[in-house]
DNA sequence: ACGCAATTCGCATCAATTGCTAATTAGCAA
DNA sequence: TTGCTAATTAGCAATTGATGCGAATTGCGT
């Protein structure tokens, strides 16, 4: 995702407006790596500005995933998960404590046993024990 | 998933019964590779025993996965799949029709940029189009 | 400063899933 | 075979995450 400043003109050009509320989620998400939850942003974005809809988070939210700023994951926790960071990466997401980590690979793995298949992308998510919870 | 006579050992043993609606249930589950939704096993079930109640399908599929037989994923098409193949495979799934394919990796790959996380298991999702879809 | 289209926000709605419970039934034992 | 008892069924209510809707508000280009 880029910055709010940037994000301030892009959204301009795209004929969308620039709301103080925008601005916050645009500050709230800018190299958040905890992948939040539109609840949780909501949480946050509510301290800042008390009275703030969860209505508008979750439509400033989608807005930025329509523009490619950020993209949404369902890990299966119940709730999506909104990830700032659009480069390539994969997730490792803690069993215990529900924490979500970013992880590299060295190269997406082959599969096979499915001809014909033109694949876009894949995605990877390891589960397990992060370190905070293991000690 | 093991067979319906297997399952239905397997049943009596842990102290459940076992009824027409969870045998039929047996039978269209076993050895099917469609990674059915529950809404999808409802219509399939009531071809066969008119009545049944998608709150039985529901029951009978959470028992199952409880005992293992099979796996509930979440490929966040709104409502999860079930597969009763639980031996180590990966997932392609068509962006276009959404069926989801069974694959296989070579050996699942190394992850860096995070210490001492503990990996229970990797789940690998391929999105792309299938061959179907593609022609 | 004006005007209009975009936005906000509260509420209703929706879809997938689970909770609850009275009536039914499987399966064990005699 | 019969009876007993706990498990199951089925229908409906409730729950949760997310979206549709619409009146009042507000950005922002002119």
């Amino acid at each position: 995702m880029r910055s709010p400043a940037e994000l301030t003109q892009a959204f301009r050009q795209t004929g969308l407006k620039v709301t103080p509320q925008r601005q916050l989620l645009f500050r709230l998400l800018h190299g958040n790596t905890s992948h939040p939850s539109a609840d949780v942003l909501f949480a946050l974005a509510s301290e800042a500005m008390p009275g703030i809809s969860l209505r508008t988070v979750y439509q400033t939210l989608n807005d930025l995933a329509t523009m490619g700023e950020l993209q949404s994951i369902d890990f299966g926790t119940g709730s999506a998960r909104f990830d700032p960071n659009v480069t390539d990466h994969q997730h490792a997401v803690c069993n215990e404590c529900g924490a979500v980590h970013d992880v590299h690979v060295s190269r997406a793995p082959k599969m096979s046993g499915l001809e014909g298949f033109d694949i876009h992308d894949a995605h990877i998510v390891y589960r397990g024990i992060c370190a905070d919870c293991a000690s």
